[in-house]
DNA sequence: CTGTTAGCGCATTCAG
DNA sequence: CTGAATGCGCTAACAG
């Protein structure tokens, strides 16, 4: 670390001319002689010297950082979008800083807060589960550009892409009633999730099509921890005319429930099947996976949401907040 | 985005003080009187104003930004040492600027110049595959201290911090020997990784220990595609005297060659078993996971590079770099 | 208790 | 073609 503060002063001075011609030399600068040009940058290349990013940040009132919160890192979904959001970004010459909220309103708030703080030009975001008040994402865009991803909040003054669930869970309900089931259960969301209000829809949409009744004993509400699914599939099976078939909020809901079924010695895929939203790509490893799951392509939805804010921090003037809906894909196995 | 550039100066002419008065009472500092702080953080708070942090970054020449460069977000190890890693110096005022290098060396290098030029305070790395040249680390030490985890540089600037590879290997190899395997195979990773060698001493070591002639047809350089491992899994079960059981440098790779294994029509855990390194979460809800694997605690792993960056960015005169490594631990299913 | 001043590193306008 | 001067927003030493 030894030139960690090496300046253009430092080369100006040592090679006797001023800074600014150093600064222009440095860049190229047209009106510089080649001769002055030359020397200026053999010698920066010898110092190793490079410029202050942080004085060049804020002469330009700009960081080439974007914001990333989202729920849970290590979660499949997530990382993948990420991944989709880095190449998209890092392509343009912007970084990723990270932040997790866990599903806690507290830690996205204070997610926001720190991103700002440390300076991003813009925001991408999915919401936190638990998310209830909106205040720190008004507060936020007073200062830089938000855009939600997958678990977006509908409202004008935000773009947000997002996976078009009540057609998956209808196009899903509809493939499951074609091959002849009816009693089919929903292992859903929280209700705080507009995530959940759309399966919940599509799940009503497809049973009212074809005239199944609904049994509201097979709508569940989970909170997305294991405990509460092991409690709810139990509540399910115990049901005296228990479900043939489960539409699961995710891979990971159907998973720890399939080990409940497994426990109880139900053959997957003949005494109770799955049907998931996320396609999770381990599941291929199974001998019993899903019958169906719902690809919500994480990784382009990651980086149309990127290109959105893209959009809003670099032509602020004729940016205008937008939808961007992705087409799920139902996937049968 | 209406207030995005209300500064100090605008507080203090409104309120007809100086911009010192301003940021002192912003910061509560105690020479300021009660009254005019109050009226200052009064109407500070009406407007909305944040501070420039761009500034005072500048000023402070620190960002409170942390770089980690690590080979693919997706993959589960190192979306958990990220989440170990964003977790420590979230709680400590940092935030964290994720890139990957898909184990790409020009991107490894491209990304590590990205970070000094994003304004970084400091660098955690887990090296590219394919990094043979590393002179980009040396001209980033220039600017930032970088402290190196799982996949670690062995020099004596840097501090890394790793799991005893060798150790595990040993481990897991003494303990199939005790089961009575002989026939044992090592599906090693690309030479290029000091986790390829570590896991290669380990299966030798054990070997010699217990006289067990080596095969070097057991012993296989993988470059860790799945193509590679279904060419190399193929050679294996194709000699004369295939293994009875295979040390697979990681779970993705185990589950690939599982496929293969069963698409030959060999029982999982019966003709032929796994054992692993990494302990994949997803393995659980396998039906014939792999008989044992080696935990590497990649969330402490990180958090403990963290700390020791944490210390180098800190107090980086009484800094001196050092060596961490985390005991493994073999999981026996 | 408060104001004035200087300066962080760089880009840029204005003068030559 | 090059140099001097200015300012980005904020902090802090210095001066009242």
């Amino acid at each position: 670390m030894n030139n960690a503060n090496l300046t253009m002063k430092k080369i100006a001075k040592e090679l006797g001319v001023s800074i600014s011609t150093v600064s222009r030399a440095l860049q190229n600068h047209p009106r510089i002689g080649a001769l002055t040009t030359e020397k200026v940058q053999r010698l920066a290349k010898e110092l190793h010297f490079q410029p202050n990013n942080r004085a060049i940040n804020f002469k330009n009132n700009r960081s080439f950082n974007v914001g990333v919160v989202l729920p849970h890192l290590t979660e499949e979904f997530f990382s993948i979008a990420l991944s989709g959001i880095e190449e998209t970004l890092m392509a343009r010459g912007y970084s990723v800083v990270v932040m997790q909220s866990k599903n806690d309103y507290g830690r996205e708030s204070a997610a926001v807060d720190s991103l700002i703080k440390h300076g991003v030009d813009g925001i991408l975001l999915s919401m936190a589960a638990q998310t209830y008040n909106k205040s720190h994402f008004y507060n936020a865009t007073h200062k830089v550009p938000i855009v939600f991803f997958d678990r977006v909040l509908k409202h004008l003054d935000y773009s947000s892409v997002y996976v078009d669930i009540t057609k998956a869970a209808f196009d899903a309900m509809e493939h499951l009633i074609g091959k002849g089931f009816t009693r089919i259960a929903l292992m859903n969301g929280p209700n705080s999730l507009q995530a959940t209000n759309e399966r919940f829809s599509g799940y009503i949409n497809a049973l009212n099509k074809y005239n199944i009744p609904v049994n509201i004993e097979y709508i569940k509400n989970l909170n997305l921890t294991e405990e509460d699914t092991i409690l709810k599939i139990n509540e399910l099976l115990n049901l005296p005319q228990p479900p043939k078939v489960i539409l699961a909020f995710h891979d990971y809901i159907a998973l720890d429930a399939m080990q409940v079924c497994k426990a109880r010695n139900l053959q997957i895929n003949q005494d109770i099947s799955f049907v998931t939203f996320s396609n999770l790509s381990f599941c291929r490893y199974l001998d019993n996976p899903p019958i169906a799951t719902i690809e919500q392509f994480p990784s382009e939805l990651g980086s149309k949401a990127a290109d959105l804010l893209l959009e809003a921090m670099e032509a602020p003037d004729t940016y205008h907040p937008r939808e961007i809906v992705v087409e799920p894909k139902l996937i049968i196995r």
